[in-house]
DNA sequence: AAGAATCGTTGTATAGTGCAACAAAATTTC
DNA sequence: GAAATTTTGTTGCACTATACAACGATTCTT
């Protein structure tokens, strides 16, 4: 067994690695929804529906650019915004039809893409994966 | 266990968490040396020097974005470029001890960082979470 | 009621990226 | 061996994503 110290470095350059293609692996499997669109749509859709604000926290992007994501999102008719009306400075972004479906497909495709990648991992290497990964993450 | 398919839907999305968050996490960690500066400097290193189309297949980006980030990184005298005498219209790219001591540091600080997600890991999960990594990144 | 905080928009600036056109060198083809 | 093709890198151009700051509207705190 490597070192701790290797096994460290290994992560750290595999998760870099990771994010440096993800954008690029994001835009060719779904043209017409980036990682960021994409994300901010999964978002609100899995909160059913939340505030531009909490995009912006969630994603440590900035309250300017979620906004003009925002925009796009709806000019795109993906998403619609309701004032909420518990407090009129803010509104709740909901996905529309169009949004869920084509957040739908985008999940499709990218579990298919996913998978493809795990073909000759066993059952229990890519439950164990899955594992590690979920720890990792939970600690953000 | 759980399925196969829920298993890599986690992996799915915790990788894509992951890559959402690293450009601004790499900000906050070395805000001289960007996701992409740090990732390019850090591959050449560890090849023992390599030329910008490697650079470019690696990562998966295009030919001029990499030529302007060397030469960015060319111009803060992180590295350097030699002609290479084997094929005169390629270059090797090399990093040069300013290049070295900033990636170093860099790679400290990222591995404390790591690292301090790390502490209730015990060795043999760091290694073999390691492993999946590296396993999964190798089918790139 | 006054001041402070929150929510979102818009103006401005910058970085990162891809594509296309190009130049130089090497390789392949005839 | 000359011509065509491929490879390697640069530059011009356009566009997206992003942050920061200033602002208006609303709500919360004293």
């Amino acid at each position: 067994m490597p070192g701790r110290e290797t096994s460290i470095d290994t992560i750290q350059r595999e998760l870099t690695a990771f994010a440096r293609r993800a954008r690029h692996k994001a835009s060719q499997l779904h043209p017409d929804l980036s990682l960021v669109t994409y994300s901010i749509l999964d978002l609100i859709n899995e909160r059913g529906g939340c505030r531009a604000a909490d995009v912006a926290m969630h994603f440590m992007l900035d309250k300017s650019t979620v906004s003009r994501q925002v925009t796009a999102l709806e000019k795109l008719g993906l998403l619609r915004r309701e004032t909420d009306p518990d407090d009129q400075r803010g509104q709740i972004l909901r996905a529309t039809e169009a949004g869920l479906t084509l957040l739908r497909e985008a999940n499709e495709q990218r579990r298919a893409s996913f998978a493809a990648r795990f073909t000759d991992w066993s059952d229990q290497d890519v439950a164990r994966f899955a594992d590690y990964l979920a720890r990792y993450g939970a600690e953000d």
